[in-house]
DNA sequence: GAGACGTGGGC
DNA sequence: TGCCCAAGTCT
């Protein structure tokens, strides 16, 4: 890899990028503070997956300090149905991190914005570069799959040590000038052109005349990722308790999966479920279609029921309306909640 | 380093 | 249906 050579492909790509990137919400005005929601909500998630989710938010908590102040259960409404949740608690402790060590401001280099909950290295190079302009590497998927073939790299890009590698190597073609248009180049490119499997456009891709891997024919084997393990599937009783007009929800544990959200009555065994049905006063029970739900690592393999009880009960019993609006309720919940609103509109 | 952590879309 | 994936981070 010769200086020169990095040029031109800096060149070609950068001149790529003018003529083809797509407008996006937070491109239009990159703000750090924009920049930082859109990153965050952009790990592991479609870019038309964000794109409601942004304007919401951004609309909600204009500000660090606004979003510093904000409710949980205000950030894991504005979050429902993006996943991985443990976003959006960590952009608040870092908006406070920020109100305590940085003049409510985030701040503007690689290591102070590592430093901060929830940002790693690809998110603290994403904001040093986009928001501001700072010449560091921002690492993801895209930049992996994209010069893992152009300069044909087999290493295993799951692993923290081909991420440093790449990083590394990243440092000496990303341009002073334009740090900020090189790494959305590089991940645009990703999503566009030289996307996964063996579906790469390389005849309309600007990389093409640099790229080894295109040149030799192996684009199609590469990045090399090593194998996934199987997904464990868990049985979930769900019992939808409904008292008159009103819903009983419990809210999930802080920590671990969903955590802090609501959901309707859930138990791992049936005999459990059981125990907690001869607790009420029921007045009938109305069966609801079994669903599956599959996560990253695991799959749940639901049976629900409606359970109309005339006994009102303890515990957090909550009217349709506060429902939608105030409880974040996760999408695993789906065909349980419409068999609810079902039922609902017959009452 | 390995595993936890969501969701919806594409083939 | 089933598997892969999408701008990762934390423990």
């Amino acid at each position: 890899m010769e200086k020169i050579n990095n040029k031109q492909l800096v060149e070609d790509l950068l001149a790529w990028y003018d003529a083809n990137a797509r407008i996006l919400p937070w491109r239009e005005e990159a703000t750090p503070y924009r920049v930082w929601v859109s990153e965050i909500m952009l790990q592991q998630t479609r870019v038309e997956a964000v794109k409601p989710y942004f304007e919401r938010f951004i609309h909600a908590l204009p500000d660090i300090s606004a979003l510093a102040h904000a409710s949980e259960d205000t950030l894991r409404k504005l979050w429902e149905g993006l996943g991985y949740y443990h976003r959006v608690s960590n952009m608040k402790k870092a908006a406070i991190q920020c109100m305590e060590r940085f003049n409510g401001q985030l701040p503007s280099t690689y290591d102070e914005l590592l430093s901060l909950s929830g940002i790693g290295a690809y998110s603290a190079g994403a904001i040093a570069s986009i928001a501001f302009h700072q010449p560091v590497p921002a690492v993801d998927g895209n930049v992996l799959r994209v010069f893992s073939r152009v300069w044909v790299i087999e290493d295993d890009i799951l692993k923290e040590s081909t991420k440093k590698k790449f990083q590394k190597l990243l440092m000496e073609v990303i341009p002073k000038e334009r740090p900020d248009a090189f790494n959305q180049a590089v991940m645009e490119i990703g999503a566009m052109v030289c996307v996964p499997n063996a579906a790469p456009k390389c005849h309309i891709c600007p990389l093409a005349p640099h790229c080894k891997g295109y040149q030799t024919g192996v684009t199609h084997k590469l990045p090399v990722k090593a194998g996934k393990k199987k997904r464990t599937i868990e049985k979930k009783y769900i019992d939808v308790v409904v008292y008159e007009d009103k819903i009983l929800l419990q809210q999930r544990e802080k920590d671990g999966l969903l955590a802090g959200l609501y959901e309707f009555n859930t138990f791992d065994y049936p005999q459990e479920e059981e125990l907690f049905l001869s607790t009420l006063d029921i007045e009938k029970i109305v069966p609801l279609k079994d669903s599956k739900h599959i996560f990253t690592h695991k799959e749940w393999h639901m049976s629900g029921k409606l359970v109309f009880i005339r006994k009102k009960i303890k515990g957090n019993l909550v009217s349709m309306q506060d429902l939608e609006e105030h409880y974040a309720i996760p999408s695993a919940y789906k065909a349980y909640k419409e068999g609810l609103i079902e039922w609902m509109k017959h009452m």
